[in-house]
DNA sequence: AGCACGCCGACT
DNA sequence: GTCGGCGTGCTC
């Protein structure tokens, strides 16, 4: 660094010529900067260095860790700016030109830095210097309890979330994981550490249970269905031809896609060549992890609970090529599995697998694109398939394996829809369950079989309403009305986690009286006790199931027979296989079908279709209640009568209409700014400069207008859609334009969303 | 994104 | 008088 300075000072005239020669190294660092940056590469490792290596660079005034793109032999930089690479920290490359090449194709598509994709693929500890971070552990100290909690309530609000959860986990939890859920800086610990309330303790790693997942028996049948046999036959063909193919493996529960996956991945090892498996986040449980590897044996699981140092030791033996098999999450994608073979991405329709946050990626679309040059085969497998998929499938760019029978000849269970307009409400209040599922819990719990009660959302009652003036309690923060739970008696904001004290009078015009309207788990579960008295009854939500362990042991007790109704939100919708539920109720099917998202109707349906598979899995058969007050609602007819390609082909029409996808695609930037003047005029004008510079024939530009949350963690949004053809080029400039406008303009700050899934 | 520098309110 | 709020500018 020294000598950059000197040379400037002193030298640059007479060795300015030769200042450009020698070696110099393209480095991405994981920042949102539009470009990699230049770095001299010192003589003592000029022959080591290779793109896809790592190194420490002198960044600004820090020092940071990249990933060396390219090598050149000169530079368009003035010598002076230019620095020298400070460590070299890799023998070999850690990312290979395959993968080097994959994240330069993200950059480019999701409109994000080239150092950025490289972060998603790369496991933390390599990300860091100095490697693996200890985790932070808070504790409960014993003694503490009601007492304490009520020091706090009134004037340390936060204090007081922090402390309820660690008392009611009441066992040492990674602090950071708390923090995420409740959305609290590590103020809150310290403060309670310094009270002497809790304890702070480094770690170095905990056991992580996936990792030493006990390999469950899952017996290989001897004989597969006529669909299966076919389904793998296509499959295996296209991986003898060392082809790229992609296949919609679309088969209903109970259809057996899993054994298909096992089969097409035995091929793939048979022939020397790796597999990757995704499933979505909650579907990543032991049980999963078991069956492949009672199947394959060395299995890497890769998922967003382990810690650091699990998931590097997991990487690098999956690099060393100790594991030809990853199982995981959306980011396992990126495992270094030499020679691939398969990408396999089950559930392909399920929204978790479109990542949140930079770079915006959606992990079945980049396994397809991973598997093309790879010349790997990619496997999409849903029972209820996204309709980028089917309209993909039926364009030919997909091959269609559908799988409609179920194994075991167990049949489809009987779907009844109640339409509760026509319930009388026996007192005031909403109405929670038609006599009609009121009739079958009691005869269910009478026969001792169990049954299942969905309702998407958490929560006791979800609006707190004022009858005089007819406003809701909301969030000071954010654009949403508070959920009243009443185990805790707070009003909490479900979108920044903040909670109050359930005021007794209206805040916007101080009338006494305020009433819940609507519903929530919470309130489920406590009508059932009223319902069915005596009834063993469990609640799956975000707010009962603090820890991993709550999850495996209620599923563990309800598999036991120890519970008789389960009620609960998404967490339930999937994968739960209990020979005894006979029956299963969607309280409130409506929920998401008014959302402002042209996806709500494929949701719903996909939802409705996900909880009915709960029902009838064993001997006996099954029966299923959807309640809804739009029973002539497409996506609820539909779903009652399993028709999927019935509803694919209506919803398929109406978007081609909309131009929505899959007949559009879709960029969506959204603007923020805790001072709503600046991004309505920011907004204008970014529109103004897209409909200048792309014509409405290329793309169409729809807003700015606020965002579904238009207020979120005190920050104001406005959003700008675009929407083009599929192959639009136009779409690329557009891009191109949003990427250039939030790099000139720092607020207010714009997100560039491609491809976006969820408008809220 | 960090992390600096740089200008205006409530506290020892 | 200063500690500290976050506005804006830069990183080879």
């Amino acid at each position: 660094m020294a000598d950059g300075a000197d040379r400037s000072l002193f030298g640059e005239a007479a060795e300015a010529p030769a200042a450009h020669e020698g070696v110099y190294a393209e480095v991405a660092v994981q920042k949102p900067l539009r470009c990699e940056f230049t770095y001299r590469v010192p003589a003592e490792l000029a022959d080591r260095l290779r793109p896809g290596m790592r190194v420490a660079v002198p960044f600004g005034r820090r020092r940071e860790v990249g990933v060396v793109t390219a090598l050149t032999d000169s530079t368009d930089l003035a010598p002076s700016r230019t620095k020298s690479i400070a460590a070299l920290l890799d023998d070999e490359p850690v990312v290979d030109g395959a993968l080097l090449d994959l994240t330069r194709w993200m950059a480019g598509y999701y409109a994000c830095s080239w150092g950025e994709a490289l972060g998603a693929i790369l496991p933390a500890a390599l990300k860091r210097e100095k490697g693996t971070k200890k985790r932070l552990m808070i504790a409960p100290v014993a003694g503490v309890g009601a007492d304490q909690l009520a020091e706090v309530e009134e004037k340390f609000p936060k204090q007081h979330r922090l402390l309820r959860t660690v008392l009611e986990i009441g066992e040492a939890t990674e602090l950071r994981d708390l923090t995420r859920r409740l959305n609290l800086s590590d103020a809150p610990a310290r403060s309670l550490a310094k009270r002497g309330w809790v304890t702070l303790e480094k770690v170095d790693a905990a056991p992580d249970e996936l990792a030493q997942a006990d390999a469950t028996e899952r017996a290989r049948p001897d004989q597969l269905t006529a669909q299966q046999a076919d389904a793998v036959g296509a499959i295996a063909e296209a991986l003898d031809a060392r082809e790229y193919r992609t296949f919609l493996l679309q088969g209903v529960t109970g259809s057996g896609k899993t054994e298909v996956y096992l089969r097409v991945i035995e091929h793939a090892l048979a022939q020397g060549r790796g597999a990757i498996v995704l499933v979505p986040e909650i579907a990543l449980t032991p049980q999963t992890v078991g069956w492949f590897r009672s199947r394959f044996g060395e299995v890497a699981v890769l998922h967003s609970r382990m810690t650091d140092a699990q998931r590097h030791d997991m990487w690098q033996r999956v690099r060393r090529g100790e594991a030809r098999v990853v199982v995981g999450a959306r980011s396992a994608l990126f495992a270094p599995v030499q020679d691939l073979g398969v990408i396999v991405v089950d559930e392909e329709h399920e929204p978790s697998f479109k990542q949140g946050n930079a770079p915006r990626y959606h992990a079945r679309d980049v396994a397809v694109v991973r598997a093309h040059r790879a010349g790997a085969v990619c496997v999409l497998g849903s029972a209820t398939p996204s309709l980028e998929s089917w309209r993909n499938a039926k364009a030919g760019r997909y091959e269609r394996l559908i799988l409609s029978e179920r194994v075991r000849g167990i049949r489809m269970p009987a779907i009844e829809v109640v339409d509760m307009r026509e319930e009388i409400p026996e007192q005031e209040g909403p109405k929670l369950f038609s006599r009609r599922l009121g009739v079958y819990l009691r005869q269910t719990l009478e026969r001792g079989e169990q049954s299942i009660l969905f309702l998407n959302r958490r929560g006791y009652s979800p609006v707190l309403w004022c009858r005089e003036c007819g406003e809701t309690v909301r969030c000071k923060q954010c654009d949403v009305s508070l959920t009243y739970h009443r185990r805790i008696n707070k009003l909490t904001c479900h979108s920044c986690c903040e909670e109050i004290d359930p005021p007794k009078a209206c805040p916007s015009c101080t009338a006494p009286g305020l009433r819940f309207l609507g519903l929530g788990s919470e309130r489920i579960e406590d009508s059932l006790a009223e319902l069915l008295p005596g009834a063993r009854v469990a609640r799956m939500d975000s707010d009962t199931m603090l820890r991993r362990e709550d999850y495996e042991r209620t599923l563990a007790a309800f598999g036991a027979g120890e519970v008789d109704v389960l009620v609960g939100t998404q967490m339930i919708a999937k994968g739960l296989d209990f020979p005894r539920v006979t029956l299963v109720g969607i309280v409130d099917a409506d929920s998401g079908l008014h959302l402002p998202d042209f996806r709500a109707s494929e949701r719903t349906f996909q939802l409705l279709a996900q909880v009915a598979g709960r029902a009838g899995r064993g001997e006996l058969d099954g029966r299923i209640v959807i309640q809804t007050s739009t029973p002539d609602h497409d996506a609820i007819t539909r779903a009652a009568n399993h028709d999927y390609e019935g509803f694919a082909a209506v919803e398929d029409e109406l978007r081609a209409d909309l131009a929505y996808p899959p007949h559009g695609r879709l960029i969506r930037a959204v603007l923020e700014d805790t001072d709503e003047s600046k991004v309505k005029a920011a907004g204008a004008a970014l529109a103004d400069l897209l409909r200048t510079r792309v014509g409405p024939e290329g793309v169409m530009v729809l807003g700015p207008a606020p965002c579904p949350m238009a207020l979120l963690r005190g920050r104001h949004r406005h959003h700008i859609l675009l929407k083009a053809e599929p192959a639009s080029p136009a779409l690329a400039t557009a891009r191109d334009l949003l990427v250039g406008f939030s790099e000139e303009f720092a607020r207010p700050r714009t997100t560039i969303d491609v491809d976006p899934v969820g408008l809220m």
